[in-house]
DNA sequence: GCTTATCTGTTAAGTACCTTAACCATAATA
DNA sequence: TATTATGGTTAAGGTACTTAACAGATAAGC
C-alpha cells in the first residue's frame, strides 16, 4: 500500500498548508467586519455562532474552541455586560448554567454574517461549479473527521 | 443563474462552518506538540515555518499574517533570545532586515512537524483514495483563492 | 445518613500576543 | 537639499488565554 501511503502524506500536507493560511485571511475579514461594524470582538462573535449553534453551557463551549473552562466563563462576563448573553441556572443539575442569546445579539449576528458572505461570495465567485462542488465534498469529509458531533 | 448561484451560497456555507471548527482542532493538537516537546508556542512555530517558507522579513510575515510589523518585530525579538533566529541587514536596502532560521531552528521544525503528520494522518487514515483526493483538489483551489503567492 | 469524591462554573494571578502611536534610520523624490 | 515615503523598532495598553484555588451541587461509598 505504497501508493496511498503516499497519497494520504501528500494531502496531509495540503491540509497543513492550506487551512491555517486561509484561515488567516478569512479571520482578517471577520474579523474587520465584527470590529468595525459592531463593537465585538471576533472571538467574542465566534462564542455567540456556537451558542446559537447549540453549544449552550460553559463546558460545551470550551469543548468545542479547545480552551479551558475560565476561559468561556471570563468570555460570556463581557458578552453578559454587554447586554448579548444571559445566563440562566439548570433546573435539572444546578451546577450547570444555560447561556442564552439575546434579540440583539442575533441581530448583530445576523447583520454580521450577511457582510462575511458577500466577502467569501467575492472572493470564490471566479470557481466553475466543479470546483465549488468539489469544496463541498471536501468541507464535509474534514467536518466529519475534524468537528466532533453537537452535543 | 439561480442554481450556480445557491451552489456558491452553499459552499461559501460549508467553507465557514467547517475551516474555522477543523482549525480549533487542528491547532489544539499543534499547539500540544509545539509547548509540550519544545520550548515554543504555536505562534512561533508559525513564524519559523514562514520564514522556512521564504518570507523572510518583517513585513513579509506581517503581510502573510495579516498582523501588524511591530508585532511581527516583538514576536521575532522572542525568537532571537531563544537562538532560534537571526536578523541581518540588508545590503542592497539597507532599511530590511533579513531573518534567518538558526541550525536549532530547523531540528525543532523537523522534529514537530513529524509529531504533527502522526496525528493528522492517524485522523485521516480512514479515508478512501477518492476522499483524500478531494480534498487535495479543494485545497489546492482553497489556497488558490485565499492565500496570496510568496514574495 | 453522612462523608467523601466528582463535576460545573467562577475568581485570581500571570503570560502571550496583538493593537496604535511615536520614533529612528534609510531611501526615493521634488 | 529638503521633503516625503518606507521598513523596522519601541512603548503603552488591551484581549484572550493559561493554571491554581475555590464554592456549590450532585453522585458514590460505607
Amino acid at each position: 500500500m505504497n501508493s496511498s501511503e503516499s497519497v494520504l502524506e501528500m494531502t496531509v500536507d495540503s491540509v497543513l498548508e492550506t487551512i491555517p493560511a486561509a484561515w488567516d485571511r478569512i479571520r482578517s475579514n471577520l474579523r474587520a467586519a465584527a470590529t468595525g461594524k459592531f463593537d465585538i470582538t471576533l472571538e467574542q462573535f465566534h462564542v455567540l455562532r456556537h451558542i446559537r449553534q447549540g453549544w449552550s453551557t460553559v463546558g460545551d463551549l470550551a469543548e468545542k474552541k479547545q480552551i479551558s473552562r475560565s476561559a468561556v466563563s471570563q468570555a460570556v462576563d463581557v458578552l453578559v455586560a454587554k447586554g448579548l448573553v444571559t445566563r440562566c441556572q439548570e433546573s435539572e443539575d444546578r451546577r450547570f448554567v444555560r447561556l442564552e442569546l439575546t434579540p440583539h445579539a442575533s441581530e448583530v449576528m445576523d447583520a454580521n454574517f450577511a457582510e462575511n458572505r458577500v466577502w467569501m461570495k467575492e472572493k470564490m465567485a471566479s470557481m466553475s461549479i466543479e470546483e465549488l462542488n468539489t469544496i463541498r465534498q471536501a468541507m464535509a469529509v474534514l467536518k466529519n473527521t475534524f468537528v466532533p458531533g453537537k452535543p
